[in-house]
DNA sequence: CAACTAATCTTTACACTGTTAAGATTACGT
DNA sequence: ACGTAATCTTAACAGTGTAAAGATTAGTTG
């Protein structure tokens, strides 16, 4: 006697958005595929007609995720004044954490387990690869790449302000980190770069 | 018949290091207790009289593996020439990467899950906190802070270099990450910060 | 040494998990 | 209108963490 019909519909999508409100809720491990069925009003074994498994579902979830990501770095692209000034990258790299900052169970869910391809070399653009990373190589070429820079050291420098960035936003959004100061105050000092370990010893900064 | 003696002896510290074991041959994901308990030849149940629950032996080999970092970088600090160079914190960190890529399913094991506490301000150097963050502080003051650096800006410069070497250690162990450089021979460069986003441009470098 | 106590381990059981197999219901193209 | 494929349900299985009850042994105390 229950209205419901046979056939949920839109099913694939619900799974997505309700395993994502779970993690947010509850984190990763408290992930059950059962719990995602239940909450979309469906038995247990219907995500399998969707996914093939639940590492399928979680991959399914990550892209979804990182699309919000891509959104999120995008628009702090476009809210620069100058679109060739290195400070865009910045802008990218506090984008980047306070992301992570906002929501921060999907730090472990997107970086705990195997996720999409990354690839440290400047040239490979590959389509699988993990997006916002491609985004910094591609924002990076276009603000350093015309004026000769070489394509190692650029590598290098890419490399060097993805760490810090991505450790930025893994120290940030541990559980039990303590830090009496404002994070979204100082990440961009972090980031800048205008000190750090050779150069203030170098400076004789201390 | 058989001469297994009903107490195994030496079980608490079997158990840790079995499980330690599985982390590095399988991962975090594929450890279970029961596999462990067996690996230890003793019944699924025995390890609830060592530890509260799965969780709690989890803490206990995070404390085991970190106990193993700690003399990986207190053996680095050991090996510079000069105690007081800045060099010091280098070492520390490529050390603090190498440790994780020689043993990629420590990195997710020791951050993934609830480890412990982390006080990035600089003179919390509480019991409980995550030692070698806490052995970094103790050597970049005894480095840089007697000649007037204020303290906020070493709070700064720590936190960005453990960020650095963190997130270095978190994207060379990634499974699908492709570099086609030597870690080791690069981690240094990178660490050493000698070009970065600001300076690059400041200096114009390019 | 004897006896009691506490620690250690086993067996059994339960709820929950991912996953599969079989079959029911429905949408859709011919 | 019918047949096929997609979607969903029910039932079942092995594996998981964990608790309860009891067996075995170590250690301490008289």
């Amino acid at each position: 006697m229950s209205n419901k019909p046979y056939h949920h519909g839109n099913l694939r999508n619900s799974l997505i958005e309700a395993g994502i409100e779970l993690i947010n809720q509850e984190g990763l491990k408290q992930l059950s595929l059962r719990k995602v069925a239940a909450l979309c009003g469906v038995s247990q074994a219907a995500p399998y007609s969707h996914f093939q498994s639940k590492e399928d579902l979680l991959l399914a979830m990550q892209d979804y995720v990182t699309e919000q990501l891509m959104e999120v770095l995008n628009n702090a692209i476009k809210s620069c004044p100058n679109q060739n000034d290195p400070y865009v990258l910045i802008a990218m790299g506090k984008s980047y954490v306070m992301f992570f900052i906002n929501h921060p169970h999907y730090f472990p869910f997107l970086f705990s387990q195997p996720c999409m391809e990354i690839n440290l070399s400047l040239e490979a653009n590959g389509t699988k690869n993990f997006p916002p990373f491609e985004l910094l190589k591609t924002n990076f070429f276009r603000i350093f790449g015309e004026n000769g820079m070489m394509k190692e050291k650029m590598e290098d420098i890419i490399i060097q302000l993805w760490a810090t960035v991505h450790g930025l936003a893994s120290i940030a959004t541990m559980k039990y980190v303590h830090y009496d100061k404002d994070w979204e105050t100082k990440i961009e000092d972090i980031i800048w770069n205008k000190y750090g370990v050779s150069s203030s010893a170098e400076r004789g900064d201390a």
